[in-house]
DNA sequence: TTCCAGGAGGGGG
DNA sequence: CCCCCTCATGGA
């Protein structure tokens, strides 16, 4: 046989998805948890229809649903889904390295299909301006208005908006969707991305310096720009510090200390270029966890 | 009524 | 640099 036939029978030997039509077909879906994926908070627009849900991506969508123990992801852009859901990374490899960790073990299990999407760093941003200082339900409902006041109508749902729409529409526009305080930051962050700031380079900086840079954005402080970092560039040793992961602090045995900056350099410094995955897998369980006690065991 | 939510900006020291 | 206050909004 010839090589480069070789090549191609491993790679899809150890493929852990088929492409069919426009279809991406997963069967092994311990990696693959269509509601932990969703719901650990890193991903807003997102629709729960019985038992399949809807996903709006920048200006890209598909329909997940579970069928037969496999992930079905059906798209028109499949090629970009491979990308965005991150595929081809090896989490059976990521979660083996995290479960040696103590108290992480139970947050594995419980949140087993996480992946961290590769979302539009642009839409991460502004959806992260919006998050500073608010809960989940709302961000969803202020950032589906934005795109439905200002996004592209295509394929019968709205896009997220463009820069240039976000940069040219009026502060009073945000305010009326919800925004509040933070109607200021998008549209001053807005203007400054479509005027000057340079997206990509970001890509190329290392983890601190890319957040110094991020942070002169208006509406980024650390933990935004973390976010952004991680979900938008992928970036993993960052341990973005919400009220929750402060809270979670204590819980996982560091050493005392009451700075936000100190508490996140002790977790990066604890879990190396795995912090980002680790803080996700915790924040997943911690808020789940929380949930149940609150409720007595329903969940959303 | 007060507290909380994937916090950040700004002033004063 | 750090400390402290304030910033809309709506649900619990």
């Amino acid at each position: 046989m010839d090589k480069i036939l070789i090549l191609r029978l491993c790679l899809f030997l150890y493929m852990n998805y088929k492409k069919i039509n426009n279809k991406i077909i997963i069967e092994d879906t311990s990696n693959f948890n269509i509601a932990h994926i969703l719901d650990c908070g890193q991903v807003f627009r997102y629709l729960n229809c019985g038992d399949c849900y809807t996903l709006y991506a920048k200006n890209h969508k598909c329909l997940l649903q579970n069928e037969n123990d496999c992930v079905i992801i059906n798209s028109k852009d499949i090629d970009f889904f491979i990308e965005y859901f991150d595929l081809d990374r090896d989490y059976t490899k990521i979660k083996a390295n995290l479960e040696k960790y103590e108290y992480l073990d139970d947050a594995l299990k419980y949140g087993s299909g996480i992946r961290i999407l590769n979302q539009d760093p642009i839409e991460m941003i502004i959806s992260f301006i919006i998050s500073a200082n608010n809960n989940i339900p709302r961000i969803k409902l202020i950032i589906e208005k934005l795109c439905k006041e200002l996004g592209e109508y295509i394929d019968g749902y709205y896009a997220f908006p463009k820069l240039e729409a976000l940069a040219k529409a009026e502060v009073s526009l945000y305010k009326e969707i919800g925004a509040g305080y933070r109607a200021e930051y998008i549209s001053t962050t807005s203007k400054m991305l479509f005027d000057s700031f340079d997206i990509d380079s970001i890509k190329l900086m290392d983890t601190k310096l890319a957040r110094a840079e991020l942070m002169k954005l208006k509406g980024v402080g650390s933990k935004v720009a973390d976010c952004i970092l991680l979900f938008g560039y992928h970036k993993t040793d960052l341990f973005p510090m919400d009220t929750w992961s402060i809270k979670l602090y204590n819980q996982l045995g560091m050493p005392k200390n009451n700075d936000i900056k100190v508490m996140s350099n002790n977790l990066v410094a604890h879990y190396g270029t795995l912090s980002g995955y680790a803080q996700q897998y915790l924040y997943y369980y911690i808020r789940k966890i929380k949930n149940i006690t609150k409720t007595g065991g329903s969940s959303e």
